[in-house]
Parts: structure tokens; C-alpha cells; sequence
RNA sequence: GGGUAGGUGGCGGAGCGGCCAAUCGCACCAGACUGUAAAUCUGGCGACCGAAAGGUCUACGAAGGUUCGAAUCCUUCCCUGCCCA
């Protein structure tokens, strides 16, 4: 029996900041065990944020470890909290979410999580269902864990406290509801981003007052995006969606800088310690191609990323054009104006910009650089339009 | 409630009657270099017209006003920080 807890906690402990308090939690694993009860494992999602990409399928993939290991997955969907906004720093009071756009928010979130685990085995909760019964006395008896100074430790409101930026009361209410979420749920254990362990901490001491077992906080790091430095998000723009086709999952994952290549093996891949050294080890772009392609074939099988590995080398290494390709049709009576087939094609936002882009000599068409604004396409035949590096579009003059 | 400082482009942050579509930094786009990297260098970066020079329109919290002319001055309103109660 010890050994199947070493087991289970060795799995529980890989790719992890922190397990907090780790004692406890080898103590409910011994207790599940014993009881043949299953632990209960909470993880919050917003349903505002329906995109999910690779810096959240982190604790995603680390729910997916609880959940081969025979534990109770449970998606807190957080349409109550929702509301009131996590106190991000950019936070605003947010419009209330109707229950149909909740509902859509969560088909798309499930069909995205459903990439990365079972679905059939997670039980989805809507904290709505017990927040919004909440008394004011109940309200009063959690706030009444937590002084200010307390809540000012947690690092936004700190810095913005400090920094002299709004910091709306509601926000205090946040974690504190989060902490309640715990109770309702009777969570063992709850996983988040180390962003979120005051929030998660918040669930133990309000588990305490309630006269719970208090639930062991697991926090997973924050992965960078795509530019190696900020976090992955969609606001920065340097994001992979989960559900990104294989070609552009592949080609994003080689552009990220080599200095995170190993925090990306070890945030999104199995591989072991000694593999992820011996393919650093290397030449780096090769690992970086063995990453992308153990990433692709997660979520999109092995001989997918098989071709988007082939398709990769093909378009960027020897610069041809990819297979599937964005085509237009025109008559070949007339000539086509350049500068509009590039904003219509989608190519540019506006005709100032496509303008720019022929100027900056970023616009080729079989391979030849335009250098006239005004250029115009004469038929008939195929032309091969590429702009800037990765935009490219076929024309078709008939 | 009193005092005081502010609200400018995706963000930070200059400007404080004309030379402002708005210095600069970040982000972003293109070119060079390369391992499609990253870093670096060069150029660009509101929209529309133009090969270009240049022109037109819309923008500096909101609405009015003063002026030949306003992001810059005045009035009212909205929002925020800080200090005092």
C-alpha cells in the first residue's frame, strides 16, 4: 500500500511549483486508499475566457494525472464569481453573464478541454448554484477570516496599492468566494497557477471555519508564450490555442525563443528528465522540432505531426508554399489590382497597411518582389502571392 | 465632506494655443542576418486617395464654449489616485 502512495505521489508531484502541505496530502492519499473513497479535486474555470491554449492545459494536463490515478475531477465554473472579475490588475466590474451564454462558453470550453482529458470522467459544477444563496451573514462570517492586511499581501493588490491603481472592495470578495467554492464542493485538493495560491489558500482557511479537512493546494507554473518572456495569453498575442490546426501548433511551437524550450518540455510534454537533457544536449533545433512534434501529436496524433513537421521544413526551410492554401478566383479579362486582392484576401487589415508592406518589399508574387503600390495581376494563369513571411495566397486568373 | 493631482494612440508616457496624427519606450509589421528562431541592425506603425510630393477625414475622458486656429484656454459633467476628516 505504501508503494502504490510513492507511486501516486511521484506522479502527483511531477511538473509541480509547490504541493502545499505535501504531508497532508500523503495523508489523504493514504485515506483513499483505506477507504476506497476517492480524492475530490477542484479546479476553477472562468466562463467568461472560452480560449483554451497551452498555458492553461497545464494544470488541465495535471488534472488529467488525478484523474488516471482514479480520482474525482470536478470543473468549478465559476459563473457566479464571474461576475465580481479575479483581480487581475486590469480588472473591471464585469456585465453579468446570461445562463445561455454561460451554457455556450461551456460547450466550447469542454469540446477545447476534451483534448486534453476524459471528459466523461469530470463532473462540472456551477458555483452560481450555492453562491448565489449565500446570507449576508454568511458572507460576513467568511470575510470576518481575513483583515486587509492579509489581503494586501496578495502580489496585484500589493503592487497596485502601492503603485497608487484602483483596487475595487468587491475584488476582497474573489478569493473569499473562491474559498467558499471549497466548502461547497468538500474539495481535497485544489490545482491552480501559482497566480492563484492566495485565492487557493484563501479555500483552507475558509474550509477551517466551516469546520473542514482542509484541501491541499497544488500550484502549476506559468508557462510563457510564445515570446519567452510574458505569460501565455491571449491579450499578449502569444498564445497556442489547444485547438490550433497541426500546422500552425507546429510552426508556433518552433518560433518560441530556445531559452524556454525546456520549460515547455517539462509544462507540456511526458518526457523524463533525462530525455529533456539529452535533447537540449543537442543540436537546438532539433529539440525544438521534437517538441513541437510531441506537442502536435498530443493533440493531434502522431502522423499529424508527422506532416505538419514535413510541411514546416518545406514552407519556412526551403520557403515554398503550403499545401493548403488560401485561393482566389478572378477573371482573366481584367486586370486585378494588387493592393486590394491583399486587404480582401484578408493578407493586410487596410489598404494603407498593404501599401507599406509592398513598399517594405514584403510582397512577392512568384517569387519576385513588387515594388510598385499600384501593381496590378494580368491573367490568365496561377499566381503564387506571398506577404511578409507566412501570409500566402493563390490567384487564379480564368 | 474638505484639499490636491490626474484622465493622450494596444500599453507606458511626453506635449500644455499654431511647426501635433501627436517626441520617446514597449508591443506589433516588414527587410537584412539565421536554425521560420531568439538577439541584433534598418525601416514602418490611425484611415482614405496618391508612383511620389502632398492632400482629405477621424482622433488626445464626455458635452458645450472662446479663438482665424485647441490635445493644449474656459464651463459643466463623468472617472481615478493621494492627503485630511
Amino acid at each position: 500500500m505504501s508503494r502504490e502512495i510513492e507511486r501516486q505521489l511521484e506522479i502527483i508531484r511531477r511538473g509541480v511549483v509547490e504541493i502545499i502541505p505535501e504531508a497532508e496530502l500523503r495523508l489523504k492519499l493514504e485515506g483513499a486508499l483505506k477507504t476506497g473513497r476517492p480524492l475530490r479535486v477542484k479546479y476553477g474555470i472562468d466562463p467568461t475566457a472560452p480560449d483554451i491554449h497551452l498555458g492553461h492545459s497545464v494544470p488541465i494536463r495535471k488534472l488529467r494525472d488525478f484523474q488516471e490515478l482514479g480520482h474525482r475531477v470536478f470543473f468549478l465554473v465559476g459563473d457566479f464569481t464571474g461576475r465580481i472579475g479575479d483581480p487581475t490588475g486590469r480588472s473591471e466590474t464585469r456585465t453579468l453573464l446570461d445562463a445561455e451564454t454561460v451554457e455556450r462558453n461551456l460547450r466550447s470550453y469542454r469540446e477545447q478541454v476534451g483534448r486534453i482529458l476524459d471528459l466523461n470522467r469530470i463532473e462540472f459544477v456551477h458555483n452560481a448554484d450555492w453562491l448565489g444563496k449565500l446570507t449576508l451573514s454568511d458572507v460576513i462570517k467568511t470575510a470576518a477570516s481575513f483583515t486587509v492586511a492579509q489581503m494586501l499581501e496578495r502580489e496585484d493588490f500589493s503592487r497596485r496599492y502601492a503603485g497608487g491603481n484602483p483596487i475595487s472592495l468587491q475584488e476582497f470578495l474573489y478569493p473569499l468566494l473562491q474559498g467558499y467554492d471549497s466548502v461547497a464542493l468538500e474539495s481535497d485538493i485544489e490545482i491552480g497557477a501559482t497566480e492563484q495560491k492566495f485565492n487557493l489558500l484563501a479555500g483552507r482557511t475558509i474550509q477551517e471555519i466551516y469546520g473542514q479537512e482542509k484541501q491541499v493546494v497544488i500550484t502549476m507554473p506559468i508557462l510563457e508564450g510564445t515570446d519567452g518572456v510574458r505569460k501565455m495569453s491571449k491579450s499578449y498575442g502569444n498564445y497556442i490555442p489547444v485547438n490550433a490546426p497541426a500546422n500552425e501548433m507546429f510552426g508556433k511551437l518552433m518560433s518560441i525563443p530556445d531559452a524556454v524550450m525546456e520549460r515547455y518540455f517539462r509544462c507540456l510534454t511526458d518526457r523524463s528528465e533525462a530525455e529533456i537533457g539529452a535533447l537540449l544536449a543537442g543540436h537546438p533545433k532539433e529539440a525544438k522540432e521534437r517538441l513541437a512534434r510531441d506537442v502536435v501529436a498530443f493533440y493531434h496524433g502522431e502522423p499529424a505531426a508527422a506532416a505538419a513537421a514535413a510541411e514546416f521544413s518545406r514552407v519556412f526551410s526551403q520557403g515554398a508554399a503550403p499545401d493548403d492554401i488560401l485561393t482566389v478566383r478572378r477573371p482573366a479579362g481584367q486586370a486585378t489590382p494588387l493592393l486590394e486582392l491583399l486587404v480582401e484576401a484578408g493578407l493586410a487589415p487596410s489598404r494603407s497597411e498593404a501599401r507599406r508592406l509592398i513598399q517594405q518589399g514584403g510582397v512577392r508574387v512568384n517569387d519576385e518582389r513588387v515594388a510598385d503600390p499600384g501593381q496590378t495581376i494580368s491573367g490568365p494563369g496561377e499566381f503564387l502571392i506571398k506577404a511578409g513571411k507566412r501570409r500566402f495566397l493563390k490567384l487564379i486568373k480564368e
